[in-house]
RNA sequence: GGGUUGUUAGCUCAAUCGGUAGAGCAGCGGACUUUUAAUCCGUUGGCUCCGGGUUCAAGUCCCGGACAACCCA
């Protein structure tokens, strides 16, 4: 080929990283020469290539044929994936957003400048293709290809198979990821897309409002967490970014949105890990005149039918589940931290009468602290309730929820069955009604512990979804504000403020109603099978990198 | 915070007891008109994560650091 004698100037070598960049840029400079840009935009209107598979996938080499005689013309534009030549002819595999298709490309059907062109096109380049859908004599459905445009020049090679692996380089470099692994990763990412979709639909199909409240908060509220601080220069204020959207969204309830949610961020200002990230996503919704047993009850329809969704486009997550949603247990903590209790830790039981023995929480407390069997770290957080409620929340933390997964199981044990864990004490739930104390002595007796209507839903081992009835007693709540100002002065850094705004609100009456909050990117793990928060965030948090 | 493991070509990975840093793919040159990760011939490409140390000799051993994964708290 004559061209290549005068064109191939460079004496870089043609396989480091930088030889074969300076190697492409050279490729970009000759696309100008044979009178195409190396970054044009004008592509004008395309067909998606999904849509055209979907139009002729079951069209045979014949009919094709005919359409051609008809001169049934597709422009679609995508990056190369592959490419392989074969003589005269070559074959390209194109993918857009929609999917890929692959392009026949024959000396004898394009022009020679065209023909000439395919020498400067590479693996990851973006090019437009102009042709006639046809089969191969293997049956490939293809576009013969009769005009194409290169349309943006990548300067860096990408891996046509076996993509990048590391996680730290597949975080940092999304944009690689989603190309190199696209399978696994632009789908779980549309996934993800459609499960939020779903979920508003869900809501909204019930008249529920979307709304969008603050996440700049002058106060710390709605969670018990440590916050990002910042600052307002014009108004020369601190902020907190939010840890939790509840309080402006009940503000809403008390205004006479009846049922609203939120999907949104939230932050906070914590470690790590493969559940963690400090900013994460939220659904929260509110429900005037409904309790925390109707929200069970929508609980379960809201899993159902987003999964139902996904699953009808993606159904490869349907498959192998460790999990299932045909049947949810409900439980209430204290019956599930006597069930432990009683089979592996006696001396605790025996001690405490809310679980079936004599002495009060004080007794249990200490028969916890000399039961061997717990390790100094769980000895250290027993240590640290100051209240029958306290103790009965860590003696669950620690004991119960650890075994969920192994004790509640669909009937052949292949399958986390999600549990209900209901009525939480009181005192560690600041913003949750208290349940009616003849409610309470009916299903329990007389305990030591008071109550709330709470749930929170665990499914395979993680916390889903927390919920309770809603505290609308103002000065019940200004109490309990007081409180977590108590909790602050002794030491717990992630304790409220007092919220004198919000105790106003309430003040003018919110409805009885019960709130919900789910996390987004649990849910997602959840239903796609992901280990990590970090596959389904499409840009974790990092630290952040050295020299490019 | 502690422990374990890892970091070698653009990508995926080798390298025995401390003894010349390799392969496949990608890239580059060539052949090929129906390929599917095409094939065939030829070929380029390395600050072995960074900094010290031991040694005639270090990807390999020692010390320190960066980043990551996993486990524990």
């Amino acid at each position: 080929m004559a061209a290549q004698d005068s064109t191939q100037s460079s004496d870089a070598p043609s396989s480091d990283l930088e030889g074969m960049m300076q190697l492409r840029r050279e490729k970009a400079e000759r696309w100008k020469l044979l009178g195409f840009g190396a970054f044009a935009n004008d592509t004008g209107p395309l067909h998606s290539i999904a849509s055209i598979t979907a139009l002729h996938e079951a069209d045979d080499a014949e009919t094709l044929e005919k359409l051609k005689t008809e001169n049934v013309a597709y422009r679609v534009a995508g990056r190369v994936m592959l490419s392989r030549g074969q003589g005269k002819l070559k074959f390209i595999n194109l993918r857009d957003g929609s999917g890929e298709i692959q392009l026949f490309i024959s000396k004898r059907e394009v022009p020679d400048t065209i023909w000439t062109l395919l020498d400067e096109i590479d693996v990851g380049d973006i090019v437009r293709a102009d042709g006639l859908v046809m089969r191969t004599k293997t049956g490939q459905l293809s576009i013969m290809v009769q005009n194409l445009k290169p349309l943006t020049k990548a300067l860096r090679p990408i891996a046509k198979h076996d993509g990048v692996e590391d996680v730290e380089v597949r975080y940092r470099q999304r944009y690689r990821d989603l190309i190199e692994n696209h399978d696994e990763v632009a789908t779980r990412f549309r996934a993800r897309s459609l499960i939020v979709q779903a979920m508003r639909d869900f809501y909204s199909q019930r008249d529920f409002m979307e709304v969008e409240t603050p996440m700049l908060h002058p106060l710390r509220g709605g969670a018990t967490a440590r916050p990002f601080s910042t600052h307002h220069n014009a108004l020369d204020v601190n902020l907190y970014l939010r840890i939790a959207p509840e309080l402006y969204l009940k503000r809403l309830v008390v205004g006479g949105f009846d049922r609203v949610f939120e999907i949104g961020r939230s932050f906070r200002n914590e470690g790590v890990s493969v559940r963690h990230n400090p900013e994460f996503t939220m659904l929260e919704s509110y429900q005037a005149y409904a309790t925390y047993h109707d929200v069970m009850d929508s609980t379960e329809a809201l899993l159902r039918d987003v999964d139902a969704r996904l699953l009808a486009r993606f159904a490869a997550y349907g498959e192998n589940r460790a999990f299932t949603f045909d049947h949810f247990e409900r439980r209430t903590m204290i019956s599930l931290v006597r069930e432990v209790v009683v089979e592996k830790h006696a001396s605790i039981g025996s001690a405490w009468a809310l679980l079936g023995g004599t002495g009060d929480y004080r007794d249990a407390q200490r028969a916890a602290l000399a039961d061997s069997s717990l390790s100094p770290a769980e000895h250290s957080l027993i240590k640290r309730a100051r209240t029958a409620g306290e103790l009965l929340f860590s003696l669950y933390e620690l004991l119960a929820e650890p075994s969920l997964t192994t004790r509640y199981r669909t009937p052949d044990g292949t399958q986390s069955v999600p549990v209900f864990v209901m009525d939480h004490p009181l005192d560690t739930s600041p913003l949750a009604r208290q349940m009616d104390p003849e409610r309470q002595r009916e299903i329990y007796g007389e305990i030591e512990v008071t109550l709330c209507d709470r749930f929170e839903l665990f499914i395979d081992g993680r916390e889903l979804c927390n919920a309770f009835s809603e505290l609308n007693d103002p000065m019940d709540q200004a109490q309990r504000f007081r409180g977590q100002l108590e909790n602050r002065k002794s030491g717990d850094d992630e304790a409220m403020d007092y919220d004198a705004d919000y105790i106003r609100a309430l003040e003018f009456g919110m409805p009885p109603a019960a709130g919900f909050g789910i996390g987004v990117d649990r849910l997602v793990m959840l239903l796609t099978g992901a280990k990590s928060i970090r596959d389904v965030l499409l840009f974790p948090a990092m630290r952040p990198e050295g020299a490019v």
